[in-house]
DNA sequence: TCTTGACTTAGAGTTAACTCCAAGTTGTAA
DNA sequence: TTACAACTTGGAGTTAACTCTAAGTCAAGA
């Protein structure tokens, strides 16, 4: 699979891929003899990887040090294993704090469509909500 | 309160507190005759959804964008609204790819557990997840 | 009053994560 | 075999969101 393929395959640019690679967030990819990236199921299950646990905000910094301690073998297992809980605490950490965004959200959308419907902002009962708008 | 007390109370820099007035992430805080900022209940609840906001990944700029319609007044209720939806589509997206990682973590984490207790990587069903680590 | 430490501003610097650029190479189609 | 698009690299540039610096002002205690 070429690099473009895989760029329109998961809707990420060039520039990103081999950045990735060049930084270490996933292993060097398979080349033809020509030395054109040619990827294989293999390099794509990595960028796959990538792209979902960076999505879910975590550093490249953190994804690099997998890649580092994956190609270390089999005496890294217990590390990554940490490393993989470590990643658990943070997105569930994340997580929550977005429940919380979204429960605030939740809250003043439901006043705002009342206003709109009435046509007044009728809220009375919580100035405090009213005043920061 | 001054700048310090909200620092120690929100666990964030008085730099970031500045920056954010600065820029318009929350409208400009109560003043002492003096020229310092002495944050009222109104000026912390701001803050507070500043921050709420940010830690839900929404952009500084969309922040600014409310607060500038907030300070326009009421003719901004629908425009403030419709900001308010999509702040929430936008979390909403943002927290399925933290559950998607999050499976995805646990289900590693699952495997990395096995081998750590037999000693032996021993997964075999599934060639492709041996491969990519 | 003087000192000392926390505050102020404008503006420059930093960091993470890309994103772009220039100059050269590869591979396919005519 | 020549054109030409798509690829390659190293390195510079950009963006968002802070973070720091310098030079000065404010306020509470000795």
């Amino acid at each position: 699979m070429t690099i473009k393929e895989v760029c329109e395959k998961y809707d990420i640019t060039a520039d990103t891929l081999r950045y990735y690679e060049r930084v270490g967030v996933i292993p060097e990819v398979t080349r033809t003899p020509g030395g054109i990236r040619d990827y294989q199921e293999t390099d794509i299950a990595w960028v796959e990887n990538a792209i979902c646990f960076r999505d879910a905000g975590m550093p490249v910094e953190m994804l690099i040090e997998y890649v580092k301690l994956y190609q270390e073998g089999d005496s890294t297992i217990d590390a990554r294993t940490n490393l993989l809980k470590e990643a658990r605490e943070y997105i569930l950490e994340a997580r929550k704090k977005y429940d919380i965004a979204l429960k605030k959200l939740d809250y003043k959308i439901g006043r705002y469509e009342i206003a709109q419907k009435t046509g007044v902002l009728t809220w009375t009962c919580d100035e405090d909500d009213k005043k920061k708008g």
